[in-house]
DNA sequence: GTTATTGCTGACCGAAAAGACAAGTTCAAA
DNA sequence: TTTGAACTTGTCTTTTCGGTCAGCAATAAC
């Protein structure tokens, strides 16, 4: 792709630092009330600019909107290619995807619950994108994952329904975080939560494969 | 309890259709829209009754919403009760609270999605109810799997976490059913994939335990 | 049948929010 | 230093929504 080269000027930096910020900001209100609850005087407010400045940057609500939602998606297709590295044993593979998928819940709390909100929603901004950019890569990492039963490298399990598993147990730490919080009786998952939660997911997985070592 | 012995006219039996027929329009708009995205106009058009006929029943909609949401984790806590019957191995227990959790999935999708936005919301009208209702029953069974372990009649692993990947993964049939539905590119989900997913999950967490024999 | 209670509706109000618009300010290039 | 573009803000309009209120309609109690 040709990226046409810009002039660096202080204006242009300004611009670049803003819209990241602005999309910050919007994230944690998007994730916090979900798309109608979240106003665009909140966001400006969490941005600390103006309202009417917000719309200069991002002219309406719902393209701001679509913009946080693409963000997070394009980040999980990149870390979530369930690419085999020479050498690769398919339980090597599972274990890193495992890996980047609670990174990504740690790291992207926010984008992950406002994609959260999306899909119960119905995805009414989203399923399109599904469509043409997760499905594609789903079918592939479910041939893969058969083609090893087949080749006996793995348990006889039930691959479409090991993703869906896998997801659900890695994003519940970003979306479900409150209620882990209120049953562990803590203010936030620290560090030590997710290290736990991590292993804790991958053996589970791990026994799902029908490994034979866990450790 | 003491139940006053209502007469049953045929208004009040008018009242009590009319309130059911209510809230089940309520839990589909809340579970599409979530809280702030829900209007009261929307609930009685789906309720087909005037928005001041809703109000008549329901004064306002934080009132409406806390009985929705009541009335799922009612349900839930009542079907997860993680009781030992004489005679039952660990397994069958687990067994049949995947099973019961995964009922509840496909019968109450909508209240379960209700749960979901509220939850990542931030639980703002629910964190009281967790805590008093849902932690108790939580530490008591987590204790009760931990005896287990230290019996060594499953494997030894974090109780907690069980638990929640139980939770995450019976939960996201009700909650992301849209990304499945394209993923697996169907209308809904049907009766056939709630037995896969089922028999797929209990599976899985049945190597969790350590079982020696899957089927 | 009369009265009291319950159920229901139309008209209205105030608050919040999205966004348009115009005016002013800062900055970079000539 | 001037000029035009990029940036910022205050004001205003329109719409949506939660909720009130007065009055009408149906039903139950006597």
């Amino acid at each position: 792709m040709v990226v046409k080269k810009q002039k660096q000027t202080k204006q242009s930096i300004n611009r670049q630092e803003l819209e990241a910020r602005i999309l910050r900001s919007a994230e944690i209100v998007f994730a916090e009330k979900g798309y109608n609850g979240s106003s665009m005087e909140a966001i400006a407010a969490v941005a600390k600019i103006s309202k009417q400045n917000l719309i200069y940057y991002f002219s309406n609500k719902e393209l701001l909107y679509k913009r946080v939602l693409k963000e997070m998606l394009d980040i999980w297709i990149e870390k979530l290619s369930f690419l085999e590295k020479d050498g690769d044993t398919p339980e090597q593979v599972i274990r890193r995807y495992v890996h980047e998928k609670m990174q990504l819940s740690r790291l992207y709390p926010n984008g992950s619950k406002v994609f959260a909100h999306e899909i119960i929603s119905g995805a009414p901004m989203l399923k399109d994108y599904l469509v043409s950019h997760l499905k594609p890569q789903f079918e592939r990492d479910v041939k893969l994952v058969k083609s090893w039963i087949s080749k006996g490298l793995i348990a006889d399990i039930d691959a479409e329904h090991l993703f869906f598993t896998i997801w659900a147990a890695t994003q519940t730490y970003a979306d479900f975080s409150l209620q882990m919080e209120v049953l562990l009786v803590k203010t936030s998952l620290d560090e030590d939560d997710f290290e736990r939660a991590e292993s804790a997911v991958t053996e589970f997985v791990m026994r799902a494969l029908g490994a034979k070592k866990i450790n």
